[in-house]
DNA sequence: TTGTAAATGTCGGCT
DNA sequence: AGCCGACGTTTACAA
């Protein structure tokens, strides 16, 4: 057990194969601490919720966000194999031991129970850590149970800095705002986010002809998913407007594959390639 | 600086606040070994690819996956502030100073170059610890330059545990197969995922006079989005079947929103209110 | 809280 | 490697 301090503060704490009542007393001392807590070790997972889940035993990296998060990551894949969203709240606690006789039911009842029979501080040995995370709206549990942990950290940090991004779909838009020749000669926008009864028009517009111009952006490469928002919106205008003959459908991305090309012919709409950025 | 062993191997490995050189030894070292790797510390992120970002300074946990995945989390949000796909390759490396007026341009030759200028090793105060990931396809890089080092950490495990989980869409159309007059009473499925020009549709059958019907299964409370979906693959089918009045399409979720209803309606589809789990 | 669509979406299945 | 759609999608924004 080692603990490290900046010149200001405590700043991480890392306890390694700590006993599971340590590891339950650093992790609620960093959860009380708005502390990003970190454990890993050998865990069972379990979800209820939206859908539910189990997972057998493995080495896994958990981690519990000050804001409620919680990730379950393996050794493999961007995305944990289970977590739990921002706003929930984080538990922790020692159950006494997790034989295969422990009872699903007698989870619940042991979650917040202040006065367990034989108190799991005086059992380390057989005792398992565990740690609960649950949210409502929906009714969401993650209960993670570990055989063995081999490291439990906290860390108190601070971060202000902001994420810049560009290449978004909002560039492309503002590009084409600021030379709307870029979709066609003689294109004048006329509002974003125009609303339909199908939804918001990401460009609403003219043509040099006078005629309405309908524009959906992407940012990448579209199929036919964007073909059919396209059409939705122009469906909806035209209803809305009585305009049947018009009316024109314009969709701006870097490319389409085949199929949605296909679509856009079968209902008479029109793709004007272009990239969220420009040649610099 | 600890180490901590298990009966059998190396399993976990922390060095707490490291010199930059002893971090990037330690972190390479992991890399090699195939474990997971974490580091917290103060960092800039720049990422840059299918789209560009950059991250001021702040406190981060970064997690390098043998996989070649990379996280960067911050201490909000389920999501990673900066990340790369499994593929990449992880390099780290120590520069030798974040000077302001350290060049982009210095970065690539630094990368790999074994023989820098003044070797960081023998300046462990100055030099500032850099994690890289980059693949191709797309060419896509993020880049990690520690001002501080808190903590590195090396994860050796084994996960073979399978996640199962339940309430899916694949368990909607299941119990739909199993008893078809959930759907409705006399349905009679034919086939599931058959191709259209439009793409595939979920659930392809008959009702009770014989008329063909299209199903589309979505496990959760839908919008306009998947309305445009059926009637894709309704329009697609007319035009493929060349019978356009004897179509019917069915939507099948737990709910639909108010706009999605409307949609359905307008274009003559139904929708049937089912969940992916019955009640048990 | 709910609706709507973007996302460096990611992931899996299939061609 | 590209296409296609599901996902416990998550996230941001508006009503």
């Amino acid at each position: 057990m080692t603990t490290s301090r900046s010149t200001q503060s405590v700043r991480a704490v890392t306890l390694e194969r700590p006993t599971p009542t340590a590891a339950r007393d650093a992790i609620a001392d960093g959860l009380d601490r708005k502390a990003l807590v970190t454990v890993f070790g050998r865990c069972t997972v379990d979800y209820d919720g939206r859908a539910s889940s189990q997972l057998a035993a493995g080495d896994r990296h958990v981690m519990l966000k000050p804001d409620g998060a919680a990730l379950v990551h393996t050794d493999e894949g961007q995305q944990p194999v289970n977590w739990q969203p921002p706003g929930c709240a984080h538990d922790v606690f020692c159950e006494p031991a997790s034989g295969e006789g422990d009872s699903e039911e007698s989870e619940e009842a042991d979650a917040d129970g202040a006065d367990s029979p034989a108190d799991p501080d005086t059992a380390t040995n057989t005792a398992t850590l565990v740690l609960e995370s649950t949210r409502s709206t929906p009714e969401e549990r993650l209960l993670v149970r570990f055989q063995d942990v081999l490291q439990v950290s906290t860390f108190a940090g601070t971060d202000e800095g902001e994420l810049t991004l560009s290449g978004t779909e909002a560039d492309l838009r503002d590009r084409i705002l600021d030379d709307p020749d870029l979709l066609e000669s003689g294109f004048t926008p006329l509002a974003t986010e125009r609303d339909t009864p199908a939804g918001a028009i990401d460009i609403y517009g003219e043509d040099d002809a006078g005629r309405t111009v309908v524009v959906e952006l992407k940012r990448r490469r579209v199929g036919p998913d964007a073909v059919s928002q396209l059409r939705r919106y122009v469906d909806a205008l035209e209803r809305d407007l009585h305009a049947e003959a018009t009316l024109r459908g314009i969709l701006v991305a870097p490319s389409v594959t085949d199929r949605a090309q296909r679509l856009l012919g079968a209902h008479g709409l029109e793709f004007v390639s272009l990239e969220p950025t420009g040649p610099d």
